[in-house]
DNA sequence: TACACGTGGTG
DNA sequence: TCACCAAGTGT
């Protein structure tokens, strides 16, 4: 940390007063419970915040409490995470609730340090969640941050770990340790909506004048995308019950699977002849998967009982199961589970 | 250090 | 259409 000279002042000043301007409405704004905070960072991470904002209250409202997320199976916790991706989180948060409702009696750890002991929580989501609920003066630094320091610095692309070094050096230095939470979300809110990535609106930015490189910043590229065919078998049979219930086959992923471990999804099917019922595309890491549905005949499911790693379930029941992205999309499409999760088809933008 | 980890919106 | 990429973490 340097002395604090008056251009930073001036820089603060400005800052401020365009976040002050320009803040957008968030429901993790409007609270300061350190549990709600630590939940929008987790399903935060690598997420759009228009997906946040439509499961972020029913998220809360399923697990109010540190200590009710603790209580949870982790099925129920990744049911409610299912479609959101990066199923590690879920699971990491999960373990980190059990230990802060075990070991600190529900209350979470109010220090940077003490946070980034547990799982999921990484330099900047200690960072983050200790100034906004904490008000500890430490600088978050995520993707955001590092683009507008590193423009605002003029700073060239090396190693990934130099360009990390020097963006966290330019974020503490600029930090505003007296209202260091509100900073940190300016600081990401000019990113993400004023520094973008591509298209930067310069003409919009406070700090315009005295930014190096107005917006220019080279991106690394990333590897290409492969396409791949996959065909799912949508195998239903009908319950001899007064009232016929349909009920769809589904498996369940080995937990050792390095990609979405224990979550139920369709079977694959290798030999499916005639039209498929549905036809879709499905882009998972670095694959695009072009994903053929076909209705299969129950005949070769009969005799199968049930098990623990192949079931059938109504519509009902595996609404309530963590099912894959692919899977639930499947199943929406087919009109066997309402269209967003029971939450609204078509959320609104957000506004900038 | 570089890569794996999911998904859906966007220009 | 499709590449890009969104409030990262763990290994």
């Amino acid at each position: 940390m340097t002395r604090l000279g008056s251009d930073e002042a001036v820089l603060r000043r400005r800052l401020r007063e365009w976040y002050t301007g320009h803040r957008r409405s968030l429901p993790w704004r409007e609270t300061s419970d350190p549990y709600a905070i630590w939940v929008s960072e987790i399903l935060l991470q690598q997420t759009r915040v228009a997906t946040v904002i439509e499961r972020y209250g029913e998220f809360l409202e399923r697990f109010p409490t540190v200590c009710a997320l603790a209580e949870a199976t982790e099925a129920e916790v990744l049911t409610a995470w299912s479609g959101l991706g990066y199923y590690r989180r879920a699971r990491m948060l999960h373990r980190a609730a059990r230990e802060v409702c075990a070991r600190h009696g529900g209350v979470v750890p109010g220090s940077a340090a003490a946070l980034r002991e547990l799982p999921g929580i990484g330099r900047y989501t200690a960072a983050a969640i200790a100034s906004i609920a904490f008000g500890e003066a430490v600088a978050a630094v995520d993707g955001n941050v590092e683009r507008v320091v590193l423009r605002l610095a003029g700073a060239g692309l090396s190693t990934a770990s130099e360009v990390g070094r020097r963006a966290q050096a330019e974020a503490d230095r600029l930090l505003d340790c007296a209202a260091p939470g509100e900073w940190n979300q300016a600081m990401m809110e000019l990113g993400a909506t004023v520094c973008l990535p591509r298209g930067p609106r310069c003409e919009a930015c406070p700090w315009v004048e005295v930014c190096r490189t107005r917006g220019e910043h080279p991106v690394r590229k990333r590897a290409a995308m492969r396409a791949e065919a996959l065909s799912l078998a949508w195998v239903v049979r009908r319950r001899p019950t007064r009232e016929p219930v349909e009920r769809v086959w589904l498996v369940q992923r080995d937990e050792r699977e390095s990609v979405m471990p224990l979550m139920w999804e369709l079977p694959e099917t290798d030999g499916a002849s005639g039209e498929p019922v549905l036809r879709l595309r499905h882009a998972i890491m670095q694959v695009n998967y072009e994903v053929a549905i076909f209705a299969v005949e129950a005949t070769a499911m009969a005799r199968r009982s049930r098990q623990r790693r192949e079931q059938w379930v109504t519509a009902e029941e595996a609404g309530r199961m963590p099912l894959t992205g692919l899977t639930r999309k499947v199943m929406q499409r087919l009109g066997w589970l309402p269209a967003g999760g029971g939450r609204r088809a078509k959320p609104d933008g957000v506004p900038r």
